[in-house]
DNA sequence: AACAATTTAATTGTATACAATATTCTGAAA
DNA sequence: TTTCAGAATATTGTATACAATTAAATTGTT
């Protein structure tokens, strides 16, 4: 009986996408260990740096993450004085996210410390670039297959 | 007072790589529904496809992942009848993970769905070597700055 | 105005991740 | 052979992720 030919784990692209991502995290986790902030408190931060104040729903299309992962997280930055939760007058079923003053003070040191992550990191700016263009094209594709797939499901139905 | 230029989200390397790795996850959990295999159970599956039995340590070793996240997610699948989990005669402090005869019969299968996903996925051969590389080469810089940090700190205690 | 459909957050339940600790076992040194 | 350092796995605690549901508020339509 012949044996079929393994599919190698090491040769499968989501694997590298895969654990090239718990490494980044790790890496940026320890970088921000003095700030106490986990990865993806981390870019939400980055998100309001840029742009605060955004609903939960805002912050979660940027981030591309649901309310079922954002509210914990960001009642815990909440906690840790980074960020206050605020019920939106015109619109109450929306929930504001605003910067704290700390948040603000704090910005600049987080951002240097990303500058220096970024130069341990030792890549070149082309060298990122075309890294990111590539996974651009996987994550088209995959944005593609999902709307195939939705598309053929409304068929079946 | 001037505005510090914001690090934006969209420009960094590390979002990326982890939106695309939630993206592949995605994929593959909906892909591999009709098996009830979860993304990093599929791929525990695949080294034990490839080289089964083997223990915890070195499942952890090939995915990157601890006992504590190992252990609950093998019972898991254990449960669901894709492995066996036996302590060893010659050594009561492993634990060896076979195969079940579902798990082989059904292997074949789950490899053609893969073989579909890739289809699916509609890159070249050679996009995906690039694109793999370029993972490598993040990877390294990774482990390279994780190597430094730990001398860096070996020197300062 | 009345009310169904939609929108927004929060909640619930399941499954990773991983640091830190505990437990058990093995092998080597005294 | 006793002891003890190290190894292998399990457990505990915290923090994501995300599907599915709930609850409350708003909008569109009559």
């Amino acid at each position: 009986m012949p044996k079929v030919p393994p599919v190698l784990l090491d040769q499968q692209l989501c694997f590298s996408i895969y654990s090239a991502s718990k490494k980044f995290n790790h890496f940026y986790q320890s970088a921000l260990a003095p700030f106490s902030l986990t990865y993806p408190q981390y870019i939400a931060m980055l998100v309001l740096w840029e742009d605060a104040p955004l609903t939960v729903h805002q912050l979660g299309e940027r981030l591309e993450l649901d309310s079922g992962t954002l509210t914990p997280l960001l009642k815990r930055l909440e906690k840790q004085g980074w960020v206050s939760r605020v019920r939106s007058q015109t619109d109450e079923r929306q929930v504001l996210i605003h910067l704290t003053e700390m948040a603000t003070a704090k910005r600049e040191e987080v951002y240097s410390r990303i500058g220096q992550c970024q130069t341990l990191l030792g890549m070149s700016d082309e060298e990122i670039d075309e890294t990111m263009a590539e996974l651009a094209t996987v994550k088209s594709q995959l944005d593609n297959v999902s709307r195939q797939r939705l598309i053929t499901k409304n068929i079946d139905n």
